[in-house]
RNA sequence: GCCGGAGUGGCGGAAUUGGCAGACGCACAGGACUUAAAAUCCUGCGGGAUUUAACCCCCGUACCGGUUCGAGCCCGGUCUCCGGCACCA
């Protein structure tokens, strides 16, 4: 037998898919489909992570299985490479970011060729490629024509280090989520999608899918859907509108507070009488950074408007009201009803301000916290609601305040409406102008799409804020499309998660040009059958993802409701310390020296074998040497093996058992316990010193999914019949996964005191018989009196005696 | 604070979902082979008590309590860790 050489074992065999064209996905829409993605890279210069194959070799797994079980499978790989890190080297080292683009993406496919996924290359697509973002353009002014793009100024997220702006998605901890920098607020005109406009639909069509729940809950809170009600006060010579959640408690109001930001202030200048501290408060509150609002103690501030009543408008009482920035402008109306017995932080407002407290709902001590509970109160103190409970009371509430026609019932999302615009280079072209004459923004043509992006001298952005394509004047001068006279181009481009918002629909046709995919090739492919990808694209990427295609899906274009049916995620590798891999911590694993030291197969194997599939897990060097080891030892069966064409009979149980196990946990995604029952099996053969022809035949198959290079080669050594690729992915028969007699466990008490060989189908006369045949069991029985027998056929006998 | 998930040997992790806890791998120890080492193969490997040896015995799945013939798994409470959200009215 020759000696197990990876590198010439995997090169081979790379070659020869290749050649083969092994793993393109026919057009041949009769046979069953099987649509596998994952997501697809972004191709930085740091080349691949170890952390990339895991879920990419999952997935290789479950599509290389289906091939053998005879579907058409789509498994397509791609570039997500418009994006800040490409432009900062472009600018950094002063090359085209399409030229850093192009060497990435080289040596990302480099990489991911000597790992042996079976990707159908053919159909690879970049998000950068002019042939590509002509329908990402196209999709926005689909957008745009339907009104779900528009054009509006806000306050953005503004990363002064990135000098762009941001999704309220890309802020975590009021920080730029790439680079860390306290985020600032900037008033902005931005282009919006209104995604909020879909907050309902994206919650409902979770119903049917096959998403992992930690995904739905993580989508539904972040939508964050709430029930109740506005309602109208008066207020100075305005009716001011809140939303509340507790319409029941309003005859608690004692008091009202607006947002600093809201626009009454301003209108009420001169009723105002304290207009300038007022105004003072106003600037302490726009000075304070998204970081500052959540980091700093939330000790409530706030001014009170002196001159302003408004009426509440069940008592009739003359309230006060306040401006603080706890009430946000973003949300509801930007105004609330405080009713500080039963909120917290109402509660907290009015004890710094000395304001009163009105308890309306029985069951707490509102003079020393707020009594949030809705399940156990009763109202008081409200007129026509005592007695009530709260449920009942919301109901009733708003049907007074509908009749009285001063509120309504209401429900409202947390989802802000989506920031689409980024002030950088390497983006898609917003295909837009400004059109003084036709008063306002004119779509171009679509059949002058793509637009593309301008050859500049600088990519670097500017510190107030303009893209750099606004230095192009030649290119931002143009004419309007519509009228011909003088407009201007959009000088913004989209964020990253454009293009990858209905990528895997472009794989399902990429070449065509005509459209973004054929109707043909939607109808079969649709939907993507199973998705996996990281948690951290749970509320981005997957999120807009679903709400472009349930756009496009009321447009008539896609044949499907939702774009992925279903949605598993893997856990991160960490490094061998336990600690997240990075650079300064000097604990990165590079997988092209595992992949030269050890070989694609053993670290695909290792990835795999790791630990549970959606945890975290420890990367280890021994680890990957144990996945060798087995490899090795697989390898040497060659030598072990016999001419017989049948499953040898001490082995057909352990056989039929394991290509069970292994069918199943491999499309539970339980690779660890699947590839732990191979290597089981492995020790068996090992046991016995021999393997028949058939068990190796099989044993190979099963391994192949996981290791396709070494199977292949013992494959083709061995003689089995053409590729085993292409071979038939092994059936177990049931009846001869279970042994005619079993090994059950004998209790006594509970505790285990001995085991016993038995048919598997005895009868519990039979079963207990033999269980007090057993001399242990029998010597502990000894003047013992018998008070419950249980037999649990197949498991287990306990014998309760005293 | 709220919403999820988890806590099992020296380590990564199993456990047919209420039925012999610790599969499989790593590490470690002993043995075989070798002049020797590595590699490889075989054996052992939760803790404790006991023993010439085997059997046997006790304890053990974060902690306290409960349900059950039987609990890592179910219920009540506590602690810890991880992830998400966080002044959302």
């Amino acid at each position: 037998m020759n000696t197990y050489n990876h590198i010439a074992i995997e090169k081979k065999w790379q070659k020869i898919w290749d050649d083969e064209r092994a793993f393109h996905a026919e057009i041949d829409y009769s046979k069953p489909k099987f649509y596998g993605l994952i997501e697809f890279p972004y191709p930085s210069g740091q080349g691949l992570h170890v952390g990339h194959p895991r879920p990419y070799t999952a997935m290789d797994i479950i599509a290389r299985k289906r091939r053998m079980q005879g579907y058409n499978v789509l498994f397509p790989m791609g570039w997500d490479a418009f994006g800040l890190p490409t432009e900062n080297y472009a600018i950094k080292n002063k090359i085209h970011p399409a030229e850093v683009t192009k060497n990435n993406v080289a040596h990302f496919k480099a990489q991911l060729k000597s790992l042996g996924f079976s990707f159908d290359w053919e159909r690879e697509v970049n998000t950068t490629d002019p042939g590509y973002y002509k329908w990402t353009q196209w999709i926005f002014l689909q957008l745009f024509k339907k009104g779900l793009a528009y054009k509006k100024e806000i306050a953005v997220n503004w990363c002064p280090s990135c000098k762009v702006g941001l999704a309220n998605e890309e802020v975590v901890d009021g920080c730029c989520e790439r680079c860390g920098t306290p985020v600032e607020h900037r008033l902005k005109t931005q282009w919006m999608l209104r995604i909020t406009e879909y907050a309902q639909k994206l919650i409902d069509g979770l119903d049917g899918l096959d998403f992992i729940d930690r995904v739905k809950t993580q989508q539904i809170n972040w939508i964050g859907r709430s029930e109740g009600a506005e309602v109208d006060f008066k207020a100075g010579d305005k009716t001011l509108t809140v939303y509340t959640t507790r319409p029941d408690t309003l005859f608690g109001a004692t008091y009202m507070v607006m947002s600093p930001e809201h626009p009454y202030i301003d209108e009420w200048k001169d009723q105002i009488s304290n207009f300038q501290e007022v105004e003072a408060y106003r600037a302490f509150a726009r000075s304070k950074s998204d970081f500052e609002r959540t980091e700093l103690a939330k000790e409530k501030t706030g001014v009170c408007l002196e001159g302003i009543k408004a009426i509440n408008p069940v008592t009739g009482t003359d309230i006060p009201i306040w401006i603080s920035d706890y009430v946000l402008m973003s949300y509801g109306t930007g105004a609330i009803m405080a009713v500080p017995a039963h909120d917290t932080r109402d509660w907290e407002f009015a004890k710094k301000f000395s304001l009163p407290i009105i308890e309306v709902v029985a069951g707490g001590n509102v003079q020393e916290e707020a009594f949030t509970d809705i399940q156990t109160g009763t109202m008081v103190n409200s007129g026509f609601l005592n007695g009530l409970r709260v449920e009942e009371a919301k109901k009733a509430i708003i049907a007074y305040l509908s009749e009285k026609n001063i509120g309504h019932a209401k429900v409202n999302y947390k989802l802000r409406d989506w920031v689409f615009s980024r002030q950088r280079y390497w983006g898609e072209p917003i295909p837009v102008v400004y059109c003084e004459h036709c008063g306002g923004y004119v779509p171009l043509p679509e059949d002058s799409l793509p637009l593309l992006l301008p050859e500049v001298e600088s990519y670097e952005p500017s510190d107030d804020g303009e893209s750099p394509l606004a230095k192009m004047t030649d290119w931002v001068n143009t004419t309007c499309p519509v009228c011909g006279s003088p407009a201007t181009r959009e000088t913004d481009t989209m964020p990253q998660w454009a293009g990858s918002s209905w990528y895997f629909l472009r794989y399902m046709d990429p070449k065509n040009d005509k459209a973004f995919a054929s109707k043909e090739a939607m109808d079969y492919w649709s939907p993507v059958d199973w998705y996996n990808g990281g948690m951290e694209h749970t509320t981005l990427h997957l999120l807009y993802s679903r709400f472009w295609h349930k756009f496009l899906y009321d447009q008539g274009l896609v044949p499907t409701p939702e774009p992925y049916q279903k949605r598993t995620s893997h856990g991160m590798i960490l490094g061998e310390d336990g600690q997240k891999m990075s650079k300064s911590r000097g604990n990165v694993v590079n997988p092209d020296e595992v992949v030269a030291d050890y070989g694609a197969d053993t670290m695909r194997l290792y990835e795999m074998f790791i630990g549970d599939f959606a945890s975290t897990a420890p990367w280890s060097t021994q680890g990957v040497k144990g996945c060798r080891r087995f490899v090795e030892r697989v390898w040497k069966l060659q030598d072990m093996m016999t001419d017989s064409d049948q499953f040898s009979p001490d082995l057909e149980i352990s056989m039929n058992r394991t290509i069970k196990k292994v069918s199943l946990d491999f499309e539970a995604m339980k690779f660890n316990t699947g590839i732990a029952a191979l290597m089981a099996l492995l020790n068996e053969f090992y046991a016995k010193g021999s393997i028949t022809r058939a068990e190796m035949k099989v044993f190979l198959q099963m391994i192949n999914p996981a290791a396709p290079h070494f199977t292949e080669e013992m494959w083709e050594t061995l003689g089995f019949e053409g590729r085993i690729y292409k071979s038939v992915w092994p059936e177990w028969d049931e009846a001869k996964t279970v042994d005619a007699s079993v090994e059950i466990a004998v209790q006594i008490m509970g505790k285990p005191r001995s085991v016993i060989r038995i048919a598997r189908d005895a009868d519990q006369e039979t079963a207990l018989a033999a269980a007090k045949a057993d001399a242990k069991i029998a010597k502990l029985l000894e003047g013992k009196k018998i008070l419950k027998e249980i037999y649990v056929p197949g498991r287990i006998i306990n014998i309760v005696a005293k």
